[in-house]
DNA sequence: AGTCGCCCACCCGC
DNA sequence: CGCGGGTGGGCGAC
């Protein structure tokens, strides 16, 4: 195993001690969703739909209007920086560059350690807070580190689960979706492989620009996710799952 | 959280 | 319309 924590580039490095500033609605939407700031918890309750299996148990609802998630699309390109030295991973005992750029911010110190691999948490950007407090706001749910996924083109990622240690197994991740719009395939782990024991088919979703995932507890216990191949999808998708780390690992 | 290769289903041009 | 080559993508091996 090799020693991975090293510096990675993060945009706030030098302001780590800095509070953060309140990011008002205004500044990442306009005027429009100004009105009524006290009231914004139950006013407007967003329609949620249960997706359900053996084992299986995950919400999905539309976050933001269109031209809210264009907007924070935007911020995001501009603001988060992804980190220079491709991220590795080893599978099968080889060792891979992963194609697709990642990111990883959260509260301070916090690392999260995936495929062996250490990631450094980044500060929060007003962006990112925004998004996790409004998932916060919708979950009840709070969260303290966000993986970033860019998926340029025809990436994708294989069939894994969420699986780590240092992840609080009884709350949900919640999986932002901006950009291109994928699908999205779970599949269970006794339905997988030549001589599956059973046969249970894989529920297949499709990940629209500005929608919300909430994968909950015990659904990564049982279920594989990933999200295949699309040749024809040729723009972008920024991808946050929003994760809660237990331990800092250090 | 990887690639590669096999195989099948689908598409499109002729 | 049927056929065949090209392509996409689902799986399994590693």
């Amino acid at each position: 195993m090799e020693k991975f924590v090293r510096k990675q580039s993060c945009p706030d490095d030098t302001e780590t001690t800095t509070p953060s500033k309140k990011l008002k609605p205004e500044e990442i939407e306009g005027k429009e969703e100004a009105v009524d700031a006290e009231e914004d918890d139950f006013s407007d309750p967003i329609p949620w739909q249960k997706i359900e299996s053996e084992g299986l148990d995950c919400d999905y609802a539309l976050l933001f209007t269109k031209h809210e998630a264009d907007h924070l699309f935007q911020k995001l390109e501009k603001e988060v920086v992804y980190s220079t030295e491709e991220a590795k991973v080893q599978v099968f005992g080889k060792v891979y560059g992963i194609p697709r750029k990642q990111a990883t911010y959260g509260d301070t110190g916090l690392i999260y350690t995936y495929s062996g691999v250490p990631r450094l948490a980044c500060q929060w950007t007003p962006t990112l807070k925004y998004i996790r407090d409004s998932v916060t706001k919708v979950t009840g749910h709070t969260f303290n580190f966000v993986l970033i996924n860019y998926e340029d083109g025809h990436d994708h990622i294989g069939e894994h689960r969420d699986d780590e240690r240092e992840l609080d197994p009884l709350s949900p991740i919640a999986s932002v979706s901006l950009g291109a719009v994928r699908d999205f395939v779970f599949r269970h782990r006794d339905a997988r492989g030549k001589q599956s024991s059973r046969r249970i088919e894989p529920v297949k979703l499709v990940l629209a620009h500005g929608s919300l995932l909430l994968m909950n507890s015990p659904t990564n216990t049982f279920w594989y996710h990933s999200l295949p191949v699309r040749k024809k999808v040729l723009l972008p998708r920024i991808n946050l799952t929003f994760r809660r780390i237990m331990s800092t690992g250090k």
